[in-house]
DNA sequence: AAATCGGGGCA
DNA sequence: TGCCCAGATTT
C-alpha cells in the first residue's frame, strides 16, 4: 500500500466514524464563527466538559460580537471566573472590539486577518477557519499531534514548536476535498474520545488496522514529548483583616495589578517569605504582613492566630498560604485605598476571585453567619 | 527555545 | 503524585 492509499484511508474512515460517532456539543449546534471563535478560546488547554456550562452562560450573556464588544470588562471576566488562563478572556474582548469597529462586527474569513487578532494563534486560526468556514486550513492541537504521531509513527518531540509545523503540513494533505470542517473536528473527536493519551482504546479506532503506531506495538510509547518541568512552590503569609463599626462582618480585600498572574483579580493581601521554614515562624508572618500592609498606608494589626492553610497550584507555581487573623487599627483611611476595599457577604459575588481565595473567603462568610 | 499563564480530571 | 487538556504570548 503506497503512502498516498493510507492517507486517503485514515481519511475516508475518520470522515464515516465520525459522522457516526460526533458528540452533541453547544457550539457544534451551528456553524456561527462567533460561537466557533468563543469555543476554541475557552477550550484552549481547556476540557470540553469544563467549558460546556461556561459556553452556555457566555453566549445567554454575550450573544453577539457587538454585546461582548459592549460588555464591561469586569463583567466579561466575572464570566471567565474559575476557567483560568485569564489573559484568554481580556485578548478575546480586545480582539471582538476589533471585528466589530474594522469588519461590522463579522469574523474575518481570510487568514491574514483571523491571525492577527489577539489571542488567536496558529491552532485557532485554523479551527476558525475550517470549522467556520470549512477553509482547508489544518487545526492541529494536542489530540491532533498525538493521533497523527501514533498513526505515522512520527518520533519528533511534540513539545517542541518545531514539530507542530511539520505536523500541521501532514495534517493539510489528509483533509479531503470540501470537508475540513467535519474532518478536522473528527481528528480531535478521535484523539479525546479514542486515541486518548494513556490508554487508547484501539478496538474502537475506526484507523487502527493500518495505524503505524499500533502495528509496531508502540501507541503507548506514542507520542514522544519532554517532561515539564516540575512547579516551584512557594510560600505566603496572607492577612484576613476583620472589620469593625461600619465594616462589621467585613474583610479587607485588594485587586491584583494589571498586568501579569491573576491580573486584576482580588485577594486577600499576602506577602512572600523566603521557604517552608519561614512559613512555620508565625512571629515572622505577623511581622512581615503588617510591614508590607503599611508600606501600602494600610494600617493592620496582625496576630499569630492561623486562620487556616491554603494551597494553589498553577503550572509554574506552587502557592502555599499561611492565613492569620488581623484586624484594621486605621478604617477609615483603608477605604480610600483604590486598590483595597472592604467586601462582604453581599458584596462577594460581584468581586472576580481566584479560587484559592474564594474558597477561603466563601467559608469565612458561612462561618460568621452562625 | 524557554518561561509565563489556571484549574481540574484521572489512573 | 504525575500528566494532560481543542495554546498563545512574552522573554
Amino acid at each position: 500500500m503506497s503512502m498516498e492509499e493510507n492517507k486517503q484511508y485514515f481519511s475516508t474512515q475518520l470522515l464515516r466514524w465520525y459522522r457516526k460517532e460526533r458528540r452533541d456539543l453547544p457550539w457544534r449546534r451551528s456553524r456561527n464563527p462567533y460561537h466557533i471563535w468563543v469555543s476554541e478560546i475557552m477550550l484552549q488547554q481547556t476540557r470540553v466538559d469544563t467549558v460546556i456550562p461556561y459556553f452556555n452562560r457566555f453566549m445567554d450573556r454575550f450573544p453577539t460580537p457587538q454585546h461582548l464588544a459592549e460588555a464591561p470588562e469586569e463583567d466579561v471576566l466575572k464570566h471567565w471566573e474559575g476557567l483560568g488562563y485569564y489573559s484568554r478572556a481580556r485578548n478575546l474582548q480586545a480582539a471582538v472590539r476589533e471585528v466589530v469597529e474594522q469588519y461590522g462586527g463579522v469574523v474575518p474569513s481570510n487568514k491574514k486577518a483571523v491571525s492577527s487578532l489577539k489571542g488567536v494563534g496558529p491552532y485557532t486560526a485554523g479551527a476558525i477557519l475550517s470549522i467556520a468556514y470549512n477553509q482547508s486550513e489544518p487545526a492541529v492541537d494536542g489530540n491532533v499531534m498525538r493521533v497523527l504521531s501514533r498513526y505515522f509513527c512520527l518520533e519528533e518531540d511534540i513539545a517542541k514548536p518545531a514539530t507542530r509545523i511539520g505536523i500541521e503540513s501532514i495534517a493539510q494533505e489528509l483533509i479531503p476535498d470540501g470537508e475540513a470542517a467535519d474532518f478536522n473536528q473528527a481528528l480531535m473527536e478521535l484523539g479525546a474520545m479514542v486515541c486518548t493519551p494513556k490508554s487508547p482504546s484501539c478496538l474502537e479506532c475506526p484507523v487502527t488496522q493500518l495505524c503505524l503506531g499500533r502495528l509496531e506495538g508502540r501507541e503507548r510509547e506514542l507520542p514522544v514529548k519532554t517532561k515539564a518541568k516540575k512547579p516551584k512552590p512557594v510560600f505566603r503569609f496572607a492577612a484576613l483583616i476583620e472589620g469593625s463599626g461600619q465594616h462589621a462582618g467585613k474583610v479587607l480585600v485588594r485587586q491584583r495589578p494589571d498586568t501579569g498572574l491573576l491580573a486584576r483579580m482580588w485577594e486577600l493581601p499576602h506577602i512572600e517569605v523566603l521557604d517552608a521554614a519561614a512559613w512555620d515562624m508565625l512571629a515572622l508572618g505577623k511581622q512581615e504582613i503588617e510591614a508590607a500592609l503599611s508600606e501600602d498606608g494600610v494600617k493592620v494589626k496582625a496576630t499569630e492566630h492561623v486562620v487556616g492553610d491554603a494551597q494553589h497550584i498553577f503550572t509554574h507555581l506552587i502557592w502555599n498560604i499561611r492565613v492569620l487573623a488581623a484586624v484594621a487599627l486605621d478604617e477609615e483611611y483603608v477605604t480610600d485605598r483604590t486598590s483595597y476595599k472592604w467586601v462582604g457577604a453581599e458584596e462577594f459575588e460581584s468581586f472576580v476571585w481566584p479560587n484559592v481565595f474564594r474558597k477561603l473567603l466563601t467559608e469565612y462568610f458561612i462561618q460568621s453567619r452562625n
